[in-house]
RNA sequence: GCCCCCGUCGUCUAGCGGCCUAGGACGUCGCCCUCUCACGGCGGUAACGCCGGUUCAAAUCCGGUCGGGGGUACCA
């Protein structure tokens, strides 16, 4: 796969991504998983996939559930993590409460964080009265004295912990954006708990990273003002030992929906599954969401994954949004559709195939030879898995089951219409030979000669007698796989 | 309000001071192929937000401005 290993000398590439299993798996998460994947294949690093569950109140299993389930139908495959697990386990945050609890015990035994017994209509109103225009918390309870303390805890207040920005100002240099400051009095002292103890994101995912000794992180462009807390705690956990070096950072940028609006969760376009259901590959997807923000070169944009790895440079990586386009993520699986075989696609098509009933599960042996022979037919005309039940229906179906579409039926077999399929029927009735030339050159006679019609006026009613729709497969190879008697029968019963 | 990020065709992008009368792709329009559909082929359409500055030369560098987005939580 990938020949360019980590930079000689620097510590090895180690990344991951750490969704929080609220909701269904939302493409911009499935990008940055792949920008992730994709940056530790590269270097020949470690891809390391954890949960962020903390919010218990949002959580679901479900989501968890189908979180796994979407990585691995990706094929974005993970070193270290849930599922596999690894040496810097557990991968839920849920079950490293007492990493976090240990964590913040030293962190309150340090100068790097007070406890803070303010509520936020407290701090609302102070900050109304001074007229600050910083707004979040104002680090009342910096200082406070133990006879504060005290009376405060004798108030029955309970306490959070804070911790304490420094002063001045916080550079990073951002993997995609570049040197990015921020001065610290615009960054709030920042809680780090509930006041019930229950550890905060904020706490949470600098731990793990330092523990997993995560060394590039990748994330959404949604928490580059974050970034500068976790600085400030990361130069605090080295203090103390827990970290070895503070992660290098990297935002990605946004996938918008329509309009200027990021992507969100209400909108359906946003889903994963849908994409799946609606018969993308998974390669032709990843495809499309890889070019939301990075290219591989100036005049090509249909690759595969193995490129992807040996090219992919997150200095490339465009900082600006980038809106989800469906006619542009069809038209990349349309491209990868072609690059299959046509054995591939068929056993790719076939779950799609069987969920519409068009073959049986287990598939039979007649219907599995029909396949073989019809899938060459419908391979090239399919721009989704999706498209292939509703072409090859008419070949499977039990006669007694056979329908033709009733607006085509209105469109195309009226007087007319009808004529031809009487004309085919007789010309086809006495055919020696049932092959696809055979047939073509029966009907060109009969129709096209006999009868003096356009090709298109011709073959349009014999194709909604034969396959029931206007839209089909190559007329005379359809007949041809239908058969001499199920053909004969279709046109008989279309004059009826 | 304050802080931060972003700004090239409708969309995704290439572009890192001269190769740019700005390239590719999707879309869209027209034509060709053609038994439908799809594929394929050919051609057209369309962009550097704006204003200053630096420079012999700017889409590229700097400043400002306007516009968009995000943050400002005991969410992540």
């Amino acid at each position: 796969m990938s020949t360019s290993m980590s930079t000689p000398g620097s510590t090895p590439v180690r990344v991951r991504m750490a969704p929080s299993p609220t909701g269904s798996p939302h493409v911009g998460l499935a990008r940055t998983a792949l920008y992730n994947w994709a940056f530790a294949r590269h270097h020949g690093g470690t891809f390391v996939f954890r949960i962020e569950d903390t919010d218990k109140a949002r959580n679901t299993e479900e989501s968890y559930d189908s979180l796994i389930d979407l990585m691995q139908w990706l094929g974005l495959s993970w070193d270290e993590g849930v599922v596999v697990g690894g040496a810097h386990g557990p991968y839920r945050q849920s079950e490293r409460t007492e990493i976090y609890a240990d964590v913040l015990t030293r962190l309150r035994e340090s100068s790097y964080t007070y406890d803070c017994f303010c509520t936020n209509d407290e701090v609302e109103a102070r900050r109304k009265a001074s007229g600050s225009k910083v707004m979040g918390y104002d680090g009342f309870c910096r200082e406070l004295s133990d006879e504060q303390r005290s009376a405060f805890e004798a108030e029955g207040r309970s306490s959070i912990v804070r911790f304490r920005m420094p002063d001045g100002s916080i550079t990073w240099n951002d993997l995609v954006r570049g040197d990015i400051t921020f001065e610290t009095e615009f960054v709030p002292d920042f809680a780090l708990c509930r006041a019930n103890g229950d550890p905060l994101y904020t706490l949470t995912a600098p731990v793990d990273d330092a523990t997993m000794e995560i060394t590039h992180v990748l994330r959404g462009e949604d928490l580059l003002s974050s970034t500068p807390r976790q600085v400030a705690l990361f130069d605090a956990l080295k203090e103390l030992g827990v970290a070895k070096e503070t992660p290098a950072f990297g935002h990605l940028p946004y996938v918008m929906g329509e309009g200027n609006k990021k992507l969100s969760k209400r909108d359906p376009q946003a889903h994963m599954a849908l994409y799946r259901e609606q018969g993308f590959l998974p390669e032709g997807l990843l495809n499309y969401l890889a070019l939301l923000g990075w290219a591989i070169a100036a005049d090509r944009d249909v690759f595969s994954l193995d490129e992807m790895v040996e090219k992919f440079d997150i200095k490339d990586v465009n900082p600006n949004p980038a809106r989800f386009d469906l006619k542009k993520a069809e038209a990349i699986n349309a491209s990868h559709m072609r690059l299959l075989s046509i054995d591939e696609i068929t056993h790719r098509v076939l779950p799609f195939l069987k969920d519409a009933g068009v073959v049986g599960d287990p598939v039979t042996d007649p219907d599995a030879q029909m396949l073989e022979l019809a899938m060459p037919l419908v391979a090239e005309r399919i721009n989704k898995l999706t498209e292939a039940a509703p072409m090859l229906g008419f070949l499977f179906v039990d006669e007694a089951d056979f329908e033709r579409d009733p607006a085509d039926v209105a469109k195309l077999l009226d007087e007319t219409g009808r004529g031809v399929v009487q004309a085919s029927y007789d010309a086809l009735s006495g055919l020696h030979e049932w092959s696809t030339a055979a047939i073509e050159e029966a009907l060109r006679v009969a129709l096209i000669e006999g009868m003096e019609l356009k090709p298109r006026v011709a073959f349009g009613p014999v194709r909604v007698a034969v396959t029931g729709k206007r839209i089909s497969p190559p007329l005379f190879e359809s007949l041809e796989l239908l058969g001499r008697e199920r053909s004969l029968g279709r046109l008989q019963s279309a004059l009826a």
